[in-house]
DNA sequence: CGGCGGGCCTGAATCGATTCAGGTCGTCGC
DNA sequence: GCGACGACCTGAATCGATTCAGGCCCGCCG
């Protein structure tokens, strides 16, 4: 049996389709009488709203579609719970879109989302999207860039100030004491990756330490670090680094695991600062020290920038917010605490 | 202006609509020549197919919907990339839930996914909706629940015998010597925790070793694991366990920072063993041995489970697949290897 | 040469919620 | 008593892709 429409319920309550309608979005306009007649109704008969059919005459979908570069690195599931959350205020819904920093398939889910007339779009581009993101825009949804931002200000935009994120944590080893340190990062084309080597270079010039010792991986995941680090440790003794700065958290782990592994005490021998703060760095063996960037919170702002677009679409202020990164200090950097 | 429509199109290609459609969908049933025309106009307008309208007049959407517990923990990503991929190759997308355990989220979602007539649902359940999934199933949503064997055999469904994969983790240990085993877990009421415990009790016995020292802790993440392992230490020397089975590998990596705190060596003093496989168990200072959980597959498996579904709608026969867990030994039961 | 089949195309009807111009009735002010 | 107004309700028109009964034309068979 085919599933009810208005039309049954208005028969059912003994209204018109428009009452109906009315019950359902602008419940102010109808007597509570009939809004509660309609609701029995509704009730009754298992109704549920085609959401197909509002969008068709709305023009545009209730959901809203995230791409990401990465659902396995938690970095990006924080953020996406940030979306989540606040999304779920909203009672509106997430499509997922994983690109896995291939930019090919970014293009398959711009389509997508496109043919779904999502109602807006937060995005980590890969590819060169520019135009396309314009494009969705114009159709009518709006798009917030995640973690990127835009030389030019076309796009609302999160991100964090990476620069300082790395003058923070190459400053804090200094304070430490560590005078040569090395930067663990992957590959500079990422901008991100090099802004905090930027940010660390700054911190070590000012403070007449030896210059960073710089070290460009391939990838941005464990295994990587770990070959960094037992590249650091085939270096002659005088020029062994005292203390790490790793691009990313999972890099630091790399890091932490091959230092362990040679039986060198963390941060005694050698200390390890990562960046991202992502769960696994705080429970890790030992804990590791990190630059904290407020993940969740980015989601959050970001679908409320999305959201404030997406119900004010004339407005052309596009703002772009950048979170201040904050060091978070752990056993690698400062051995046992309290 | 608005989007360009079919009609648009049909009329600078020279043909009628249900030509257009037909190039869309059946293009074997329209000439090479004529099809091209379509094409041609299709780029030239930057016609995009609007979604909304097709679901409308077919009854059902082109996405599926994806519930799982938490979007934080490794395991359920891994299934989500799993699902992702598979769906991929049949260009359809994938709207996500996040429950967070929380039963009335759930039902909100539930709700959502409904009004969307989704094509197909994938979910891990937490509070009792199997009315509400026999209800989908009925307006034509098929569903497959991951990570839960349902007693009743109403839906299709994957999940690991979680009860072996204890008994593995078990006998690894004692095959190593140890006679002193801990569980230490989450909630007994967690299904998989007490499967996980009764397999391990089994091997215990078989072998006549002392019984399972077990803990229950109130969740399973790295805090609670941490906690369980101090409670560990408190004991009389001739009470500490030689071993530590940990329920899953987020409380084995709070095990091996407590333990590495107090300055225990592992394996030597004290082996661990987790659950999952994640990634960070395998890159943890000292990479930890866990029983792996096929998680990318069964998200494949369970969306081709789906998609048979979705096709073939009739077909009643609901299919249960079990993976089968697989013993991964690392440094934290078996030292320092190769 | 008539009839039949197949390939190709047409276009009105359809899905279901929303919208909005317009109708009805009761109340209020003067 | 009358016009104005507001509160409440009605129902046809609308969004755009798909479907399907039916039309046209050509080639082939008997």
């Amino acid at each position: 049996m085919a599933t009810a429409n208005v039309r049954d319920v208005a028969a059912l309550a003994g209204v018109s389709v428009g009452t109906v309608s009315n019950v359902l979005n602008r419940s102010k306009r109808v007597s509570p009488d009939t809004a509660q007649r309609v609701l029995d109704a509704i009730e009754k008969l298992g109704f549920i709203r085609n959401d197909a059919a509002r969008q068709l005459r709305v023009g545009q979908s209730r959901t809203v579609g995230i791409m990401v570069l990465d659902v396995s690195n938690p970095f990006f599931t924080d953020i996406a719970r940030g979306v989540e959350d606040t999304l779920a205020q909203f009672s509106r819904s997430l499509v997922l879109g994983n690109s896995g920093e291939d930019a090919a398939r970014e293009l398959a889910y711009l389509d997508l989302f496109e043919e779904q007339r999502v109602a807006g779009l937060l995005i980590t581009p890969v590819g060169d999207v520019h135009a396309r993101l314009e494009r969705l825009r114009e159709r009518g949804s709006p798009v917030v860039l995640v973690d990127r931002h835009e030389n030019a200000r076309a796009f609302s935009s999160v991100s964090v100030d990476d620069n300082r994120g790395g003058y923070l944590a190459a400053s804090h080893l200094l304070d430490l004491g560590r005078r040569n340190i090395a930067f663990v990062g992957g590959p500079k084309r990422v901008l991100q990756v090099a802004q905090r080597a930027g940010g660390a270079q700054d911190a070590v010039a000012e403070r007449g330490a030896r210059p960073l010792h710089v070290l460009e991986l391939d990838s941005m995941r464990a295994d990587a670090g770990r070959l960094g680090a037992e590249q650091l440790l085939e270096l002659p003794a005088h020029e062994r680094p005292d203390a790490v700065f790793a691009a990313n958290d999972l890099i630091a782990l790399g890091v932490l695991r091959a230092l362990t592994h040679a039986g060198l005490r963390v941060p005694d021998d050698i200390a390890i600062i990562g960046y991202d703060d992502i769960y696994f760095a705080a429970n890790a063996a030992i804990p590791i020290s990190s630059i904290r960037q407020p993940s969740w919170e980015m989601g959050r702002t970001a679908t409320e920038l999305l959201m404030a677009e997406i119900e004010e679409p004339t407005k052309h202020d596009y703002r772009h917010v950048v979170f201040q990164p904050e060091l978070i200090v752990r056993e690698s950097t400062a051995g046992a605490l309290a």
